[in-house]
RNA sequence: GGGCGGAUAGCUCAGUUGGUUAGAGCAUCGCGUUGACAUCGCGAAGGCCGUAGGUUCGAGUCCUAUUCCGCCCACCA
């Protein structure tokens, strides 16, 4: 027999692309299950996530490379349940973020998208896609994402694009898309309007500036006003008190003056004013704040614009025309200060908007754009998840769902970009009419004119992103896929995306498709860096995956991501992190790499009647626990958790208990070794498959080692049922538990117990790592179980066998010797030249205190009303631990009297 | 202003439906390399589970209040 040979530690380098490689031409990333196939099970329930599709703006970073783990985790459980798993990858456009990216190359070039012009620029866009969306999908790829490629779109592909306009056109048709001057957030930089979703609000250190607004025909009257922005005086179109405020109730219904411009605005009276703030005047601009703007439509009246696309002052700002926003705002206030406008200027922390993208400082404008009426949209996604058809975990973003769909806000979405989805709109240069439609018109749809011209704005980014769970299985046709795949199951994402894309694909999967388009949605945390503090190249503390992968491998990088994470919760993260992983998965390798070696020696087994051992059952009983507990964890969403316990069972339990007893088991040859083998084969058989969401690298090849290695040996039979990869092996089935394991776990743990202790005083004494020693053990009713496991403990306690010896009860303790007590179970450790009275007495007074005060906390706890009230197994459990400690305090007072003589 | 989350070992964090001795990793300390593994082994030390009340036989876990940190939403000039 040709003993397979394996490297001393788990080489990913050489193993992780031929894995990937050898998945994906097998087609195990296909759900095997294909409604375009012959064959075809419609009864059969699918499991299908939509990716979050990248943005091609450049390379994954950790927080892709966290939902990546997490859906090919959830991918692959369902596949191994024999689930038809399908994982539609693919990647965003991602409007304003790439353009800018690519606008970024070509001002280097010292050219603007203006000078090369629309079709020049969109070339470079696509050629930017093309590299990056590369990237990005070797990206995925090597992080071992098992998502079914066939499926892959861009959401500027022509299926997508065409979804794009069926939606528009028919939120058009049913006027929940209208078109007109509002005030919206504008990007001045960018030239564009964004969403307020685009729009993040930092507190900076700023001023309040207090002014007089003179009275129109008075030269000493005048109502005292502040403001933050002083260069939007010369948008203002009215002064604002509160009706009842006595101050200025005299001045409502007069006219006040403009500084600078001499314009006459009327001063009105408002309920919105608040008194106690600044003067208790409220200047208002409409053109340019929006509670202003609402009290302008209000009161009816005038909107001035005062800036231009670039925020610069245009015509309507008189000698300050052309100037930028804030050099206006210096040379105003100079100029009032120079007209004794001024009253004072106080310090002020300032809200300020600035642009999602870029960070420049929004400003409110006034702009024609296209608008989605929301609440008609919102309803229903409301009821989706008050009604429970929709989950959401962690369950406490359900709250923050509510809250922001109940307070919606129209949505901006028509963005003056080049890179995006064009607006499907063509306006007639004969009649002035819009056509709206879903294929190019070569005429106005109301007068017959070809003078017609397609709006030139693009859609936000988001629009398309809405529609990704179905337009990615081919909605608006009624494919095969989609009928079958929509709705999807599991929408995974990061809770920064529940306004941006989970709530609007709900709205638009409702209004599109009737459906929910997904029924769970588990959001990840943010992944931060080891201070808390987001990752950014502001703040240089990116840390990129592939450094990570190319360090330490593809599955030490998932396993921490995964290990270390709690639904909804955020994660620091430093490349230490992955050390502890990397290190688990050379366990794995270690031990795996051992069991396989040892398959060699296997001889036939000789009796058909199994004989188990303590140990044999013992890791039995815990495996199953082990795929109970990961089971009910997975089924809950704590993927971490889960891990976290496979981790520890097999680092804590097989390798270090089982793995040590089997290799004297071994030993002994004949059945033992036979049924020794089978149990190590069984066991690490069901960890790789539970490790394999996980890990899916090293656990396939480990796999496929165990099972070349195995079909040399008599413990063939063992892998008749197993599939050709693991990736496809069916997951392990928890059982039931059937009543004998308890006695058994408890047995193997006292075991433990007296092997752990002997290994404490060997510390303690400094007894050379390796010197057997002598030892006297009794264990009352327990000693047959002691007996039999005499190998065991003498070789994991490093015990001299021929001077070990097990009996029903000790010979009184000589004063040579130290005295362990566990229980009932007693063990005197012959240690010559190495016990010192003093030491012993100290140890054992120690041991006696704890022992009683714990015998003693337990007796008043079962005097108490807890015997009478709590359930009897819980009672009863407490009367063995009692039982347990007075005996173990009898046992050291003993010998602690012997000392004493 | 409204809402949410967190506070557990030196550090980073886990902790089923409440079950009575609170866990891991890293860091620290001691001992140790002749075949699974130094990416390791055997040990040790380290915590009134933020504070104050309450419910309960029993609270890290549930309730109330409170302090501090973080986040989200709204945006009073």
């Amino acid at each position: 027999m040709a003993a397979i040979d394996l490297p001393k530690a788990y080489d990913f380098k050489s193993t992780e692309g031929r894995i990937y490689t050898w998945w994906e031409s097998n087609g195990f990333f296909k759900p095997d299950n294909d409604p375009n196939k012959p064959g075809f099970d419609p009864s059969r329930k699918p499991y299908v996530i939509s990716i979050p599709p990248p943005n091609i703006t450049g390379e994954l970073h950790l927080g892709s490379a966290l939902f990546i783990s997490l859906e090919d985790l959830m991918i692959r459980y369902q596949r191994m349940k024999g689930v038809p798993a399908l994982w539609v990858p693919g990647s965003d456009h991602a409007g304003i973020a790439t353009q800018l990216q690519v606008e970024k190359a070509l001002w280097r070039e010292g050219l603007s998208r203006e000078q090369i012009g629309r079709e020049e620029f969109l070339r470079r866009m696509w050629a930017w896609k093309e590299k990056y969306g590369g990237i990005i999908t070797d990206q995925i790829r090597r992080l071992g994402a098992s998502c079914d490629w066939r499926h892959e779109r861009f959401t500027l592909d022509e299926g997508l694009s065409q979804a794009v306009r069926v939606a528009f056109f028919n939120l058009y048709e049913k006027g929940l898309i209208y078109r007109g001057p509002r005030l919206i957030n504008w990007s001045p930089g960018l030239k564009t309007a964004v969403s307020d979703l685009e729009v993040e609000y930092s507190e900076e250190p700023g001023k309040l500036y207090f002014f007089k607004y003179m009275l129109s025909g008075s030269t000493d009257e005048f109502i005292p006003v502040a403001t933050t922005r002083p260069e939007t005086i010369l948008g203002d179109t009215a002064v604002a008190v509160h009706p009842d405020d006595e101050r200025y109730q005299k001045y409502v219904g007069r006219k006040v003056i403009v500084p600078m411009l001499r314009r006459e605005i009327p001063v009105i009276a408002d309920a919105y004013v608040d008194r106690e703030f600044g003067t208790g005047a409220l200047k208002i601009t409409p053109g340019h704040d929006p509670n202003d703007y609402q009290i302008g439509i209000t009161h009816g009246l005038e909107i001035i614009s005062i800036l231009d696309t670039s925020a610069h002052i245009n015509e309507n700002g008189g000698p300050y025309r052309g100037q930028d926003r804030f050099e206006c705002r210096k040379n105003l206030w100079e100029d009032m200060r120079a007209a004794a406008l001024v009253i004072k200027e106080q310090d002020y922390v300032l809200s300020i908007p600035r642009s999602q993208r870029g960070g420049e400082i929004i400003e409110p404008m006034i702009s024609t754009q296209w608008f989605v009426r929301m609440e008609t949209l919102a309803q229903p996604a409301l009821e989706a998840v008050r009604s429970g058809r929709i989950r959401i975990v962690p369950e406490y973003f359900t709250k923050v769902y509510y809250n922001w769909l109940e307070n919606i806000q129209d949505w901006c979405i028509s963005r003056q970009l080049w890179w995006g989805h064009r607006i499907p709109v063509w306006y007639c240069k004969a009649c002035g009419e819009l056509t709206v439609t879903m294929t190019d018109p070569t005429q106005c749809s109301h007068c017959g004119s070809p003078n017609i011209e397609q709006d030139p704005d693009v859609l936000d980014t988001w629009f398309s992103s809405g529609l990704w769970p179905f337009s990615t299985l081919g909605w608006p046709e009624e494919t095969p896929d989609y009928r079958y795949f929509y709705p999807t199951t599991m929408m995974e994402t990061g809770y920064d995306l529940l306004f941006f894309w989970v709530a609007r694909m709900i709205m638009f999967g409702l209004e599109f498709t009737g459906e929910i388009p997904f029924n769970q949605i588990y959001l990840h945390g943010i992944i931060r860096d080891e201070h808390g503090k987001k990752m950014g190249k502001s703040n240089n503390n990116v840390i990129d995956p592939i450094i990570i992968m190319d360090k330490m491998g593809t599955d030490a990088l998932r396993f921490s991501l995964l290990v270390g994470n709690t639904p909804g919760k955020d994660m620091n993260v430093n490349t230490k992190l992955v050390e502890p992983s990397r290190n688990f998965i050379n366990k794995v390798w270690n031990a795996s790499r051992f069991i396989i070696t040892s398959l060699a020696q296997v001889e036939p087994q000789t009796t058909t009647e199994p004989e188990w051992t303590l140990p044999d059952s013992w890791i039995w009983v815990r495996v199953q626990e082990l795929v109970r507990n990961v089971e009910r964890l997975f089924q809950t969403y704590q993927y971490g958790e889960a891990g976290h316990q496979i981790y520890e069972f097999f680092w804590s339990e097989f390798a270090d208990w089982y793995i040590e007893v089997a290799k004297l088991q071994m030993a002994e040859g004949g059945n033992r070794a036979y049924n020794t083998a089978r149990t190590l084969v069984r066991v690490l058989d069901l960890c790789l498959r539970l490790l394999h969401p996980f890990i899916p690298f090293v656990t396939e090849e480990i796999w496929g080692n165990l099972r070349t290695a195995l079909m040399d040996t008599p413990l063939a039979e063992i892998a008749t049922g197993w599939s050709e990869a693991l990736i496809i092996a069916s997951w392990p089935e928890p059982r039931q538990k059937e009543g004998w394991e308890d006695g058994c776990v408890a047995d193997f743990n006292l075991l433990q117990e007296a092997i752990r202790s002997i290994r404490n005083i060997r510390a303690e004494k400094n007894v050379k790592p390796g010197k057997r020693i002598p030892a006297l053990l009794a264990a009352g009713e327990k000693t047959e179980l002691f007996r039999k496991q005499k190998n065991v403990i003498s070789a994991l306690a490093q015990l001299d066998s021929d001077k070990f010896v097990i009996s029903t009860s000790l010979p009184p303790k000589q004063e040579n010797q130290v005295g362990i007590a566990i229980g009932a179970v007693e063990i005197y450790l012959p240690l010559e030249g190495l016990v010192d009275t003093t030491e012993e007495r100290e140890r054992i007074t120690k041991a006696l205190s704890e022992a009683e005060s714990q015998a003693t906390r337990l007796e008043k706890l079962l005097s108490g009303s807890f015997a009478e009230r709590a359930p009897s197994e819980i009672v009863q459990k407490e009367k063995e631990k009692l039982a347990g400690y007075l005996e173990t305090v009898a046992k050291l007072k003993n010998q602690l009297e012997l000392l004493e003589q």
